[in-house]
DNA sequence: TGTACATCAGTGAACGCGCGTTCACTGATGTAC
DNA sequence: TGTACATCAGTGAACGCGCGTTCACTGATGTAC
């Protein structure tokens, strides 16, 4: 089976060190652009310069463009899915909980580039299997994470409905960004917001309803 | 000031019947191709295929492509918001309608199409700020018709808490579409959440909190 | 430590392609008298 | 109704460009003995 293919890097992933930095520059470089200018402008031309190398150096690594991308997305969401197991351990108590997981989430969003990154992954996901089954298994993470937390403050809730109202946060809290920065209305500063969605997220962790 | 200008079609609405027709054709197969494939897949070339003219003639009515994706965007976001005004018209009684607004909004992001078509605007938005004040000035006038509606059922909220509460809602809207169809997790059954959504709603309408 | 060899990393030129737009031109339609 | 003219609508060829990827090749690094 050992044909004589071009040199290109199989496996996936490099076993030596410098093929591994080189594997992660060329990631950063792509989330980097992406987020900047956009998928519509993200080029491989453009990936190679940032990374500082020639582009047909790309295809050593990285066989294909959607590779990169599918590439990049797995190496994020990976890390997020971990900060949750990570967050995971280290618990306060119970009635706090909720308030801190939302104090996280709505961290992490602030982080500026956080909504662009995700305004173009859920265009993506549309269009894309692979990007799809990878937002799926994060917000699968994200969600039971959130279900766990909803049903250790308040076991009554059972979990089918813990299950629902978590989802719920999710969306609202996913949609809360389209009102960050730029796209929506402006017009209601963040800080009132985020007081109404505590408020809210106070409700949905109640067993009324 | 009259100088010798290449034919073009410059002020942006077509006089005669025919150039009308064909300005709406050009905006209907632009919209058909950024929902079937996506901005990054979106080319003049195939705008000018779907819209049955050669390549060279849609400079003649839209001198850029970005000038056919605002005109469409506008297009869409001013009937939309259309729609928000002729269904104040036909109010019912009060208590019903947050429910029937809810009802409106749920059906129209049913239709297949409506979240494709602005999961791809949002990520526009970011790059492009007439994509982003049409995109502010339509989410403004759904905010507005929210807040009078819940105002409407339930005054003692008094406007500012329930401008904040409506901004939520709409968020809340928003986000869900991420867990339709494709891109996020699929597991929890939409007749669910959308039960649970409406008893959001009405907790939201409630003068609690 | 030295040598031989295999594998890994990187280069530079070139490919064919679809893109957005321009331009000189022709044909169709409307308007004035 | 007929003619002259202006404006509107549409064509087809061509432009220069950046794109994603291939390929033959060279240089660097690791491995076995």
């Amino acid at each position: 089976m050992t044909t004589g293919k071009p040199p290109r890097h199989r496996p996936g992933t490099a076993v030596l060190p410098k093929g591994r930095v080189r594997m992660e520059a060329i990631l950063d470089a792509a989330t980097a652009l992406l987020i900047d200018e956009g998928y519509a402008q993200l080029s491989t031309r453009k990936i190679a310069a940032r990374a500082g190398i020639r582009p047909g150096h790309l295809q050593y690594y990285y066989p294909a463009k959607q590779d990169i991308v599918r590439g990049l997305l797995e190496r994020y969401l990976e890390r997020a899915s971990l900060a949750f197991e990570r967050e995971a351990e280290a618990t306060p108590a119970a009635e706090r909980r909720v308030e801190l997981f939302l104090d996280a989430v709505l961290r992490d969003q602030r982080e500026g580039d956080r909504a662009r990154f995700f305004w173009e992954l859920w265009a993506l996901a549309a269009r894309d299997d692979a990007i799809a089954g990878a937002m799926q298994a994060f917000y699968r993470a994200y969600w039971r994470r959130l279900v766990g937390v909803l049903l250790g403050v308040r076991p009554a809730l059972g979990r089918p409905r813990a299950e629902r109202r978590a989802a719920l946060l999710i969306a609202t809290l996913e949609g809360l960004t389209l009102f960050r920065s730029r796209g929506a209305g402006r017009e209601l500063p963040l800080p009132f917001l985020e007081r109404e969605l505590r408020e809210l997220a106070g409700a949905l962790a109640s067993d009324a309803g």
